[in-house]
DNA sequence: ATAGGGTTAG
């Protein structure tokens, strides 16, 4: 400090008396709340602790030795601010209101850290005032701390906004431990939560899955009467839902006197994470019956529903009700409607879309990438890949997933390699498990089974059970048992209880005719308690879903399908069809075997699409499991002999069978 | 001075 500086004492108790008069007349705050201090005592030693009286109110000058207000500079590292030394003065005489501005303008976290300085170094370093301000400036630039230190820790006794504010920073930055961790801190301080504190802590919790403490937060919203606020109900429905619980999710949404819009789209997005999607498609009807407007949220679990089941006609429909209530596609709808249409099999309706898209960022481009990556399409998965990059967006993991998945379907392995070692020395993306896994089903379907073996050896991710379950169903495919017994005990040792995996085991021994080792994944799974996952297959006919199983007899069509199924059966053994029997693994004889393989859910499905629609429809529909060799070739008979287009989705990916022809060339 | 819900893969 220079000796001018210094000087006189007198004239800085007088600009403190201005700038009071000043502060007061623009912003009519209660006295109280301009509790000046100043920290400085570079201006006069005569200042030390001496209270001013002015204007009748007593405003308490603390001359804070200047070690303490630099702590904080220096740990900004904003010693390095020298010219901030020399605008000392000039800082310190700035009025309140050029703080609270400057606050309000700030663009960046280090003009902050120079405006922290300076109003350490101001008479307002110690107004709970200005450092509120201060603090929240730093939390909407999401800086949750300063250095090591907490940002609220720059005020003795941080006001409950504060905390709030802090603990909605973290949960936002998806550090939701930490989030948490704060509101106990608070608890513990003896502060009171009140309803924004929950709408804060809550999604942390949710973003965790932890319903341990989501409860515990619950029973504080009980113990703080908060538990009627519209919004922090919202709060927990959504955290029940996100951890599964829709019993509990559900009873507070019935329990909701009014209910609005994002209290519903809360409950319908747990109720899609659970795969209750036609739970999700009846809340959207009691939405409608309720008078409750939908907006673009709502769509977006309407969408991923209507994907999900297939629900082409619904999924249409949907797309009109966004058109007709002018409620905007931004780029979460659009991206969940190009995926809607593609995971519904109308691959060019999803592009109609992405086409029409005026923004699109990597979701929107990654989507229709899958998109056609699941169709089989892998050209077009390419060239709009590159289109992509052309356009200065950078793919991210999930894209590569899509591409890779495309060659894997079109046993483009060269490509597949290309695209696998530019992910990474390209784009700097690190294979994960997805990837590996994208690979070892593409070289295993190409008959690669060494080289998939060994990428499986290699890897530096610790390889899951379903990359092995790649290598075996390749195993299964090429028919090479010795591989496939070093495959099993590594499955089985990481999941041991995937009745799936028996079964494709059990599989693979009946077709190299091993009973004895049949019967014994047959026992181990009995003993396990391991049910076998039964194969469903749906159908959209005039907006409704029809769900059938395999000798599913429930269908109130049920007879005149079965009638057709014979009928087209034998129209087929006049085309020459032979029943691929090796696929049933039953040690039954060939009657039946072509007796089991005849009503496999999807036939059924596609039997009644035939007799419920007209001429000239296309019939989609949709599998859990993938579809079989023998429905494969049925179906390849039934579109020719019916003259149907047919798109069957499977577990897998997309099958357009039309006059006799499969688009997958029958590899898959 | 602070509030809830959402996009792509497997």
């Amino acid at each position: 400090m220079t000796e001018g500086k210094h000087g006189d004492g007198q004239m800085a108790i007088g600009m403190i008396g201005e700038m009071r008069r000043q502060t007061i007349k623009r912003f009519q705050a209660p006295i109280d709340s301009l509790r000046l201090s100043i920290s400085v005592s570079s201006f006069s030693s005569t200042l030390r602790r001496s209270p001013i009286d002015y204007d009748g109110d007593l405003a308490i000058l603390h001359c804070l030795p200047p070690k303490q207000s630099y702590t904080i500079i220096d740990q900004l590292h904003l010693h390095q601010n020298a010219s901030m030394a020399e605008h000392n003065l000039s800082t310190m005489t700035k009025p309140l209101n050029f703080y609270i501005s400057s606050l309000q303008t700030c663009i960046s976290v280090d003009h902050l850290h120079q405006l922290h300085a300076q109003i350490l170094n101001s008479y307002f370093s110690n107004s709970v005032f200005l450092l509120t301000r201060l603090a929240h400036a730093y939390l909407k630039f999401g800086c949750p701390t300063v250095g090591q230190r907490f940002i609220i820790s720059i005020i003795k006794n941080p006001p409950l906004f504060l905390w709030n504010e802090t603990i909605k920073c973290y949960a936002r930055k998806g550090c939701y431990r930490e989030s948490i961790d704060l509101y106990y801190d608070m608890l513990r301080s003896g502060y009171k939560p009140n309803a924004f504190t929950f709408t804060f802590v809550l999604p942390a919790c949710a973003g965790l899955k932890s319903v341990a403490d989501g409860r515990r937060v619950h029973d504080d919203v009980l113990l703080f009467g908060c538990e009627c606020n519209e919004f922090v109900i919202t709060a927990l429905i959504d955290l029940y839902g996100k951890c599964g619980e829709l019993g509990v999710a559900r009873q507070l949404f019935d329990e909701m006197p009014v209910k609005k819009t994002a209290s519903c789209n809360a409950l319908m997005a747990g109720l899609v994470l659970a795969d209750k999607f036609d739970g999700a498609l009846s809340l959207f009807n009691e939405m409608n019956n309720l008078g409750i407007k939908g907006d673009t949220m709502t769509m977006v679990s309407v969408l991923q529903s209507c994907a999900s089941l297939g629900a082409l006609q619904q999924g249409r429909w949907a797309h009109d009700h966004i058109i007709r209530t002018r409620m905007g596609i931004n780029l979460y709808l659009g991206a969940a409607l190009i995926n809607m249409y593609a995971r519904c099999g109308s691959i060019e309706e999803a592009r109609q879309v992405f086409d029409k898209t005026p923004r699109k960022d990597i979701v929107t481009w990654t989507a229709i990438i899958c998109g056609y990556g699941m169709h089989g399409l892998a050209h077009f998965s390419e060239s709009l890949f590159l289109q992509m990059i052309s356009n200065g967006l950078r793919p991210d993991a999930v894209t590569f997933v899509g591409v890779l998945t495309g060659f894997s379907h079109n046993g483009l392995v060269e490509k597949g390699w290309c695209y696998f070692h530019k992910m990474r020395d390209e784009f700097g993306v690190k294979p994960a498990l997805e990837h590996y896994s994208c690979m070892v089903d593409m070289l295993g379907r190409a008959g690669q089974l060494k080289q998939a073996e060994e990428l499986i050896r290699k890897m530096y991710v610790k390889p899951d059970s379903k990359i092995w379950g790649g290598l075996l169903n390749a195993c299964k495919i090429h028919k090479n048992f010795k591989m496939a017994e070093r495959v099993v005990p590594e499955i089985l040792k990481l999941d041991p209880t995937n009745a799936g995996w028996h079964v494709l085991m059990a599989n693979i021994y009946a077709t190299s005719g091993k009973w004895d080792q049949v019967a014994k994944m047959r026992r181990n799974m009995k003993e396990k308690k391991l049910e076998k996952q039964p194969g469903w297959s749906l159908i959209e006919v005039t907006g409704q879903i029809h769900t059938f199983l395999a000798f599913d007899q429930s269908h109130k069509m049920s007879k005149e399908i079965y009638k057709y199924l014979e009928d087209i059966k034998e129209k087929m053994r006049v085309e020459g069809y032979v029943p691929e029997l090796d696929v049933v693994f039953e040690k039954v004889d060939e009657e039946t075997k072509e007796e089991m393989l005849f009503y496999h859910s999807e036939r059924l499905a596609i039997a009644f699409g035939i007799l419920s629609t007209s001429n000239g429809d296309v019939l989609r529909v949709m599998k859990n499991l993938r579809v079989c060799v023998d429905c494969h070739n049925v179906i390849k008979f039934i579109s020719r002999i019916a003259y149907r287009e047919i798109v069957v989705r499977d577990a897998k990916r997309f099958h357009h069978f039309k006059d006799g022809v499969c688009s997958c060339g029958d590899y898959w």
